[in-house]
DNA sequence: TTGTACGCGTTATCAA
DNA sequence: TTGATAACGCGTACAA
């Protein structure tokens, strides 16, 4: 690898000669010594030492994206086709700005800190964090930062979150199923934090705005880890009866639940309807395709990197950024209207 | 941050003693200093500055990831539940072992090196290089490399090679579709280079085994991108009466076509067979789950990072380590035998 | 056992 | 228009 240094030797000049050039510092330099050195670089194939220069200027040119993973969870958090769509959009807009991304996963706060300030991150994407989480990390870290996801009152006054409209996504969807003549509908979820929360409280508006009771049975827990999930699978398939509709968290639980559904041989829509939250391409190759509510994962990727740029080159940003969600209407809901 | 020099003058001693307690030099430093500096780090909560130290130490503790996407494909690559949980792999295996992992993902191998060099990376792991890209790559970059099922002759010569035994689990796979009396076979795929040329053959060797004549009409030819994958799927589809089995060189693309066949009246596997390769998600929670060859993608990950740390501490590894595949019987194909 | 001083590759300041 | 030189934070050879 060669260095400037080294070059400013071969060409009889200084180190600040060359650097001026690379950094198109024109007008600094005749164009004839330019002319001279920008030969040179691409005969040599230069290319600038980072570190070095992340030393000389203390910036990185590094985002960090952060993603903290729920122990019980953590397993298949990758696989999860939205966590994938969310790093594709990520990197992408990083990498078209000149940064550069590093992904971190854990399920420690503390690890993902230093992690961060090991490497003078510049700027930090945080995903998967919990009330407090983003806050604890925004007292240590004192660069910009980006949340995706994030339901924290406290923490908007620390950073911009990039959100759904998580509630009015199932409040619709609730509205749209008791239209079609359900009443007994369930929800299904893993936990009761953050998004899941702000879904659950979605259906439980649309219900109440219907004058539908609800009762704490409606909510069905599935338990995520693997040696776990099969026995909680039994036993909600073995209370399906109870509801005429359950409405998945995700678009990953939806499918998860039909095919638990079918093999023990309920049909879906035609014995119970199953409706999910995400529209990725789980659902969208099921046949029956997949009634959900639609976000688009890779924009909210795309948006939470922009902001977290436009941060980093002074701009102001909102503290909320909300995506739309909106129905998609398939075949895993039965019209029961007589 | 915290320097080192800092702490030396608060602790009124020298940035060789605290960074000899930092690196556990021990023996070469005072029990009672010892203790002193590192309640002193604990207590300031100190993090090296990682630039500083690959400056001073020629190394970097990274780890490169460099996706090499094909143009018309890139769009989805992360979300290729197989990418996924390659990164996931990859990414656990080297967090355990201290490095850092940086993602890169191009279509423009020239870039990934440009990349490679400025981070001055420590290793490299290469998925989706293609016959020269790798040997083009070893070239320039004179570090550790492993790749990711790559098939290039010459390539081995000069890196270790993560692959699977892709044409003996197609050749299995296609006499499991003989021994249930299939003769008419497809094969679906969306090009003919390494991995889904290494399937092609195993299906064509069975082929031939079996002495049932191969004609190119057999192999389907799926265009992958967004806008011209239904048309694809469409002229498929319409062909689909030629054969009483297609197999699909992943998952991914077998759904796809179940779903298309579906949507057109056709019934998988009353109609017509059909199976894929990999073994994700995709086809398990599938419905008929699908009949697909197996292979642990996450112990992919896991092997090539692994692989590439032995490397980094000395030791040396085999040209090619081949992970095994097996067949996963489930319910996509009919047995067609009177 | 501890300290001084230099080098790593780059940028930036200031002088020539 | 160009060139010395200091600085960034860390590791380490060598000196004390």
């Amino acid at each position: 690898m060669i260095t400037i240094k080294e070059i400013a030797k071969q060409l009889n000049m200084s180190t600040t000669t060359v650097s001026n050039v690379i950094h198109g510092k024109t007008g600094e330099v005749s164009d004839e010594t330019k002319k001279k050195v920008q030969d040179f670089l691409k005969k040599v194939d230069y290319v600038p030492n980072i570190s070095a220069r992340n030393l000389a200027q203390n910036e990185s040119k590094i985002i960090g994206l952060a993603l903290k993973a729920r122990a019980d969870k953590y397993e298949n958090l990758i696989m999860d086709p939205f966590v994938s769509v969310l790093i594709g959009g990520v990197e992408e807009t990083i990498r078209n700005a000149g940064y550069f991304m590093m992904l971190y996963i854990s399920s420690d706060t503390d690890e993902i800190m230093r992690h961060v300030s090991t490497w003078n991150v510049d700027g930090l994407i945080l995903f998967g964090m919990l009330n407090d989480d983003g806050i604890r990390v925004s007292e240590k870290y004192k660069k910009p930062i980006v949340c995706i996801d994030t339901y924290s009152i406290e923490g908007l006054k620390h950073f911009t979150n990039i959100g759904l409209d998580d509630e009015q996504g199932t409040y619709d969807m609730a509205n749209y199923l008791i239209s079609q003549g359900h009443r007994k509908i369930a929800f299904l979820s893993d936990n009761m934090n953050g998004v899941d929360l702000a879904r659950f409280n979605g259906y439980k508006k649309a219900l109440k705005d219907a004058r539908i009771r609800f009762s704490s049975t409606n909510f069905l827990k599935i338990k995520p880890r693997a040696d776990e999930i099969e026995e909680s699978l039994d036993e909600i398939c073995g209370r399906s009866d109870e509801f005429t509709a359950i409405m998945c968290v995700s678009d990953l639980y939806a499918v998860t639940l039909i095919a638990a559904l079918t093999d023990r041989g309920i049909s879906v829509p035609e014995d119970i309807s199953i409706v999910g939250f995400d529209d990725n391409m789980l659902g969208q190759l099921h046949r029956p395709a997949l009634t959900t509510v639609h976000q688009d994962v890779k924009a909210k990727g795309v948006t939470a990197a922009a902001t977290l740029l436009k941060q980093l080159s002074g701009q102001k940003t909102p503290n909320q950024i909300k995506l739309p969600a909106h129905l998609v209407i398939r075949d895993t809901v039965k019209n029961i209207n007589k």
